[in-house]
DNA sequence: CAGTATCCCGCGTGATACTG
DNA sequence: CAGTATCACGCGGGATACTG
């Protein structure tokens, strides 16, 4: 068998365009918001930084995965929703919660403990 | 509505398990092949530092994807093969996959020329 | 052959201040 | 308010040599 066609590199794709420390979460916003503006987005994730939530936007705009709409008044008001290809991904990004949630429920725990801890709450 | 819960906590593990250059083509060997030795793994994935491809097999033993098989000879025969939980993975790497495939065409395109350039192919 | 020890480098992330 | 400019730092990944 000879693997060079690399069948797997699609993956890589995938993988690619969701890395990013914080590209989860804001997938997990736009999925339940339809159209959230940039400050309140920003508030709605503790403890990213600003520079860093629009260089995710940024690229997940350029890989066609969210929308960005910007108003033009002042001041500025910006608006991102998901698009169709972004929406697509719902049903694989799902395939890997419930993976998480069946196989790793200990890691999730964890990662829910450590987060409440993050946001101050008990 | 409220977000503290993130729900989404689980496809960051997901993902968190799947972090890591080579994951994706390991995976893909162990897929394919229900058992391999070290080297031979290594002489597949061209161009990984032997480092490198040890860290990733350490972590994915550690997160339970693979299982390690020792045999007591000399020299040291040791093997890898894909668990029960790495097996439940398949569903959702292969929803990723098709959604790259059907969304980005283009950049898995892109990355499949990259890669056959990096092994010298036509 | 499988695995470890060093040394190195770039990049993703973060803090902070500034601009239109 | 949305976005940019700097500066800094740790860590993932890579090259190479060594060990049991």
């Amino acid at each position: 068998m000879n693997y060079t066609e690399f069948k797997h590199c699609g993956l890589n794709v995938a993988l690619e365009v969701l890395s990013g420390k914080w590209k989860p979460i804001i997938l997990f916003h736009l999925f339940h918001q339809q159209e959230i503006r940039f400050t309140d987005l920003w508030r709605n994730i503790p403890k990213v930084a600003k520079k860093v939530l629009l260089e995710h936007l940024k690229q997940m705009e350029a890989d066609g995965l969210i929308v960005r709409e910007e108003r033009q008044v002042f001041p500025p008001e910006v608006y991102y929703r998901i698009s169709e290809k972004g929406k697509a991904l719902g049903p694989a990004l799902a395939a890997l919660e419930n993976w998480a949630n069946e196989h790793a429920s200990a890691q999730v725990q964890e990662l829910r403990d450590k987060k409440k801890v993050a946001n101050g709450q008990r």
